[in-house]
DNA sequence: CTCCAAAATAATAGCGCTGCTATCTAGCCG
DNA sequence: CGGCTAGATAGCAGCGCTATTATTTTGGAG
């Protein structure tokens, strides 16, 4: 048949591409696309006149094409339990800020504290062919392990350091916190103390905490140490529950710790509420250092994870290995230590 | 000349295709990509053999192929000004929950209240050919607003509900926020109101609430209302803070309406430092509900703002577009309103 | 049995960009 | 001034998948 067949109709896409922009600017689409990845190995000439066309045209570049032809994009996927999590909140968007500068973007992933989840996220993540992925704490499944190993993606565990990790991590000993906030409450002369905590079979890093704690004081002769614990969420309802379970249980205790300062906080107003007095009868130490405990009455003495701190140096971790691969892994396990900070309450 | 010319290395990636999944399944690729786009058109025993090797092979499949391939990406793109704050963490996770149901990943994106970087940021969404993009608030630059318009891509503007949107809109009244906290100080008998504010100049939200406070106060007679802001954002402190100007300003304010619960929270601490007495003297509003808000003592009178539903109602309006695109616009503007949950603080 | 529509599967032609190479140009030395 | 080299630019061949069309297989009806 003379007649061709019918052109294909396919959804033939009136997108600005690379080609209309090497058109106009009467360049090769290869130069326009050095210009992207290696602007100074384009002419100043050149990279006028494509900066023009891009402008005119108001050219979007498509990153799915750019990642498939690479087989990497710039992508990075981070795995947390929750943003509704100040901590991991803080961490997510400090990392944003040092990622975005590299034009680097954030993929978010969360578990709900379901361990189990992870698996399908960091799948999920790896589709997307990630620059590097990012998760939360050091435990994860055998299988997930093993789909990292074999994508060969560069790997950031975040918020806790241990004895091994997969590859890079950034955080601090959970486990030294809780000792530090044993210390500080015997050296405020605290004998009978208590942790305080809120989903500890979900929270691995609050339960080392905890660990820490009842180890470090039950280690120091003549002091007690126990640890009470609520499976809902940490929140001040929870805290002011627990120092009510707490004193039931432990009428002479005078110093407690909590797994967190939404806990802490609670304690407190029970305290106000029953006329116990802070820290005269009572040390109370949070961990969180959250935006109220500055302020609260009494001031509350708490340990303060740098969230922030984490995601930035995650960030820098990440982009170094990407994009200066040529030196060698520097560092590649950051221990970014905490904080205690003495306030009114113990 | 008859010898060819060296085959080109392009990196052979080893990575596992479709091709080695069709391959194993002893079937073609265009099965195998049916099985994973429309599972119904594929037979019984060909996606019993095709699981078996997508199983056997640990098949990640690559999303950018797809994307582009398809012109159109399973990523969400959202800007909201910082997932640290609570409210937009709490809209953030609800909605990542509703999306993964629909294995519709998240790219997240803040603005940190500069609003001359969303440009930028819905530049670098559009580049990743998104299924749909998320905006906070409803004031957009001139560009923006074209870039979107060119791009076809739904849009969701969230939080925020005022005369005119883009596409598609879930929020509330803000300015409603502000009327419903005045008439509850007047109700509870408060003449003298304040508006206490942290950075009212960037969150224009906030503005219009503490605009909507004044406008409903000053229209009842025999009631004043000022607004007394602070440049720095909310926090705890900056509340105590801006109580101290409010009581040097203003003496015998007796209702005070907060522009979050941070401040309201300050404010309370503050009041207990100085004995003034709440409610009895003085009445306290705060918004946002967040998590101490019920426990602090006195507790904590406060407007909630469903951050949840509006993530979850913005999914699904985006599911309804993308995925069941048959049925025509149903309801493209969602009010999902706010609550006054009055306790001991007023 | 034959025929035919419906169901299932396969073949084809890109999506828009990048990573090599290959080619071209300008600058500089002897 | 020819010959070289480094610096710019261009050409080519996919990346791994999807949408569309084409082909084969089924399963009844006649």
């Amino acid at each position: 048949m003379a007649a061709p067949k019918p052109t294909r109709t396919r959804r033939k896409m009136q997108r600005v591409t690379i080609m209309d922009v090497a058109a106009r600017a009467e360049l090769s689409p290869s130069t326009v696309s050095l210009y992207f990845r290696k602007p100074d190995a384009v002419s100043a000439a050149a990279s006028e006149s494509i900066a023009r066309a891009i402008e005119a045209l108001d050219y979007v570049p498509n990153l799915m094409a750019g990642g498939l032809a690479a087989a990497s994009s710039r992508v990075v996927s981070i795995v947390v339990p929750s943003v509704r999590n100040a901590f991991f909140a803080e961490t997510v968007a400090a990392m944003q800020e040092e990622l975005g500068k590299q034009r680097l973007q954030m993929m978010l992933g969360h578990t709900e504290y379901k361990e189990h989840d992870e698996e399908g996220l960091v799948r999920t993540a790896l589709s997307w062919a990630p620059a590097a992925i990012v998760l939360t704490g050091l435990s994860h499944s055998v299988a997930t392990r093993r789909l990292l190993r074999d994508s060969k993606v560069p790997v950031v565990e975040i918020w806790e350091l241990g004895s091994q990790t997969m590859d890079m991590a950034v955080g601090f000993h959970h486990d030294q916190v809780g000792h530090a906030a044993a210390s500080h409450l015997v050296q405020r002369g605290r004998k009978r103390l208590l942790f305080l905590g809120a989903r500890l079979h979900e929270d691995r890093r609050a339960a080392r905490r905890a660990q820490g704690f009842v180890e470090t004081a039950r280690k120091i002769p003549d002091i007690t140490a126990e640890i009470i614990q609520h499976p809902a969420p940490a929140s001040a309802e929870v805290g002011a529950m627990l120092l009510g379970e707490a004193l039931h249980r432990f009428p002479n205790v005078n110093g407690i710790a909590c797994s967190n300062d939404h806990i802490a906080l609670g304690v407190i107003f029970e305290c106000q509420r029953l006329g116990i007095a802070i820290p005269d009868r009572l040390s109370v130490v949070g961990f969180g250092d959250l935006s109220f405990s500055a302020a609260s009455n009494p001031s509350l003495t708490t340990i303060r994870p740098p969230g922030d701190l984490i995601g930035k140096e995650a960030a820098r971790l990440i982009i170094a290995r990407i994009l200066h691969s040529d030196g060698e892994p520097a560092q590649t396990v950051i221990d970014t230590r905490f904080t205690l900070l003495h306030r009114q309450s113990s």
